[in-house]
DNA sequence: ATTTTTGCAAACCTTTTGCATGGAA
DNA sequence: TTCCATGCAAAAGGTTTGCAAAAAT
């Protein structure tokens, strides 16, 4: 078994040592379905005695970006969060109550996107959308809507 | 004459004190198409001699950012920008090369995200599209694309 | 054996805060 | 006159860096 870790593969495929603080993180990161700050992996890392320095977690979720299995976030709040994600481009619907987040198509999206660059004259190289809401788990919590 | 900049009016209208700190970064905000930092107009407050010290520049972006008269942008490097821009609900396109910013309606991007609304259960509140390209002027002095 | 990666600790940058003073209304 | 806003300077966050030691290949 080379490993059952799909982040761990990326590193590996993409010709990254694969150390032991570099699988620490890429454990950790496996267990959020939502988003999570570099303080939340900092202080994760630390209860458990993964021994994993600050220093490294920054430059584990650097490289993690490079290579798109994480994206990094902004949150309304203005916090930095990052999220596992697919590689494929795609957009993120964030719970604001539990951090959950859904991988969402462009779909839609680009025909919209076509039409700005078609009004504006601007040639579009990216676009990012973030949706805030509710998930359906939050919502029954939270009970219905007025 | 009351005042003729839009955003000192903004500050008036909503009760805030005209302050000469206030009026200098309102100045400061007026000169730009494109965004700026905080580093930015700290700078520009400084060579021009406005007195305007770094607190009191980060309390009038805030507050002014909290009337939407100017709004806060993640550039895709990750530094903090602000836009000067309509209060209406809109998008930003930024030019990536010269930072110029073409605000962009709603449009055809809500019955996209009603639509993600739909599939994905959510319920949605509130959504931000960024948009990064070249913008005409840009696109000229770069050549065309390929 | 070689090259990459790590830890440490300090440096850095951006933003925020407490508090006494100054200025707008 | 009264309350809001400012400046200062320090603190607080979050992230990056240099460098020698440790680990992966």
């Amino acid at each position: 078994m080379t490993s059952s870790d799909p982040i761990v593969e990326a590193l590996g495929a993409a010709g990254y040592r694969l150390t032991g603080p570099r699988r620490a993180v890429a454990g950790l990161i496996a267990e959020y379905d939502g988003h999570f700050t570099a303080a939340e992996l900092e202080i994760a890392a630390r209860e458990r005695r993964l021994g994993v320095s600050r220093a490294t977690l920054f430059r584990a979720l650097e490289l993690l970006t490079e290579l798109h299995v994480v994206e990094r976030l902004d949150l309304p709040s203005g916090e930095h969060a990052y999220v596992p994600c697919v590689r494929e481009h795609h957009h993120h619907l964030v719970c604001s109550r539990c951090g959950r987040v859904a991988d969402v198509e462009d779909g839609a999206l680009a025909d919209a996107v076509a039409e700005i660059a078609r009004r504006s004259g601007y040639r579009i190289e990216s676009h990012r959308l973030e949706l805030f809401g509710l998930c359906r788990h939050c919502q029954a919590k939270a009970g219905p809507s007025a």
